[in-house]
DNA sequence: GTCTATACCAGGATAGAC
DNA sequence: GTCTATCCTGGTATAGAC
């Protein structure tokens, strides 16, 4: 039987350090980017999003001017708009990068059969990933009603994914009779809330020395309890 | 023993209008609001209002702009600088506002005995609270980064009171032997998140056609089940 | 108490030197 | 490829007429 996802385990395997993810915005934008040496364009993009990401969390996207911007990525102006042609063209960047980390969840559940087990695996997926990814998850939360109307729906959509793969297997183990007859469409909307809530509050989680994998455990524990309790 | 609250029973109770809300925020900023008539003073702080959490709740509250807001209210620019004397001192008036709501929940548990009777009812007041309130909990949940540092501190606490008086009744709860062991700590932070997701995700409730006393009776089971179930 | 007109500045954006 | 200097829009804020 397959074993739980460790966390050391999991964050080995992917690689989604800073340089990766600006390696990989590079390359998806070749057209808008000015700069034409992927050295020069990863070593500076590094700077950049990690100058947006901390400071838009912080205060938020809107209220991050693009000279702070420059001067806490220490790129000038005319620099930062060699990279994008507009503030809120960074703003579409950054959501969109976002968004192509969101099918490792996919990966995670491929070739599992046990119902409860591909639940525990989607959720400590889950919890790992935005644990290495916490910038990135926050920023696309929290600034996804800045975004055009076309990728708003992408946002909804993509949140609505994530509770689709839920409500899947949860049908699947009630159907094999492993579940108990539960609304399982609630149960994902809180399994969704509750996995937000962890890249949401981290200071919460911090100041209490909770780890990721303390609360993947009690997430776990507390869902498997309530969808195998006798029915109420 | 005592029932469950029922929302239109709660909502009938509390008066908690636009209007009363203005007259209220009205009353606790004499000083910097430059009208004297009350009556004129709250028949615009409601138009104003209703804008600014509009407008706020859409695209955020930096990237509303006064002349957006001006437009909505059907005020001038003078007209809305005699309620406020800037942008931000309006931001921080509505998160005051916001603030004063939450002891209500500490009235609704007042004379209950039983824990188990104690979580259903504040699970059921804060929801109900926040279905009548839903803009102005939003936007203290979104707006919360932008506040001076003093301001964000009570935000935190007044998080973490929620919580610990969730805490407090799983551990009168434990002692008397209704709730099993577990880690009460986190389970009041997941329940807390999962009652913000009831103001943050409206759209998706009510897509789903959830009403407020729906949601509140599958936390209540969902959390009632987690504690009373055998040890895992 | 409310409006219009205007001051003033911060912020996004770009041209052109290096 | 990067910087400095500058443009100019649109935002906050206020003075003064009504």
């Amino acid at each position: 039987m397959e074993k739980d996802l460790k966390f050391d385990a999991f964050k080995d395997v992917l690689s989604l350090t800073m340089e990766d993810m600006s390696r990989e915005l590079f390359q998806g934008n070749r057209e808008t980017i000015k700069i034409k040496k992927e050295g020069v364009a990863v070593k500076n993009l590094v700077k950049i999003l990690n100058a947006a990401l901390n400071l838009s969390n912080e205060k938020g996207f809107a209220a991050m001017s693009l000279r702070d911007l420059s001067a806490a990525a220490g790129l000038s102006m005319g620099a930062l708009y060699t990279y994008f042609t507009s503030k809120e063209e960074l703003l579409h960047m950054i959501q969109r990068q976002s968004n192509v980390v969101a099918q490792v969840l996919l990966d995670q559940i491929k070739g599992i059969d046990n119902p409860r087990m591909k639940l525990r695996r989607v959720i400590q997926a889950h919890l790992y990933l935005s644990e290495v990814m916490q910038q990135w998850f926050y920023f696309a939360y929290m600034e996804a009603k800045n975004l055009a109307k076309e990728e708003q729906k992408k946002a909804i959509e993509s949140e609505l994914l994530t509770e689709k793969i839920l409500i899947d297997i949860m049908k699947e183990g009630q159907e094999k009779g492993v579940f108990k007859a539960a609304n399982i469409e609630l149960t994902g909307a809180v399994i969704k809330a509750m996995l937000q809530d962890w890249y949401l509050k981290r200071w919460k989680y911090a100041r209490r020395k909770v780890t990721v994998e303390k609360y993947a455990a009690f997430l776990v524990d507390l869902i498997e309890s309530y969808l195998t309790a006798p029915q109420s």
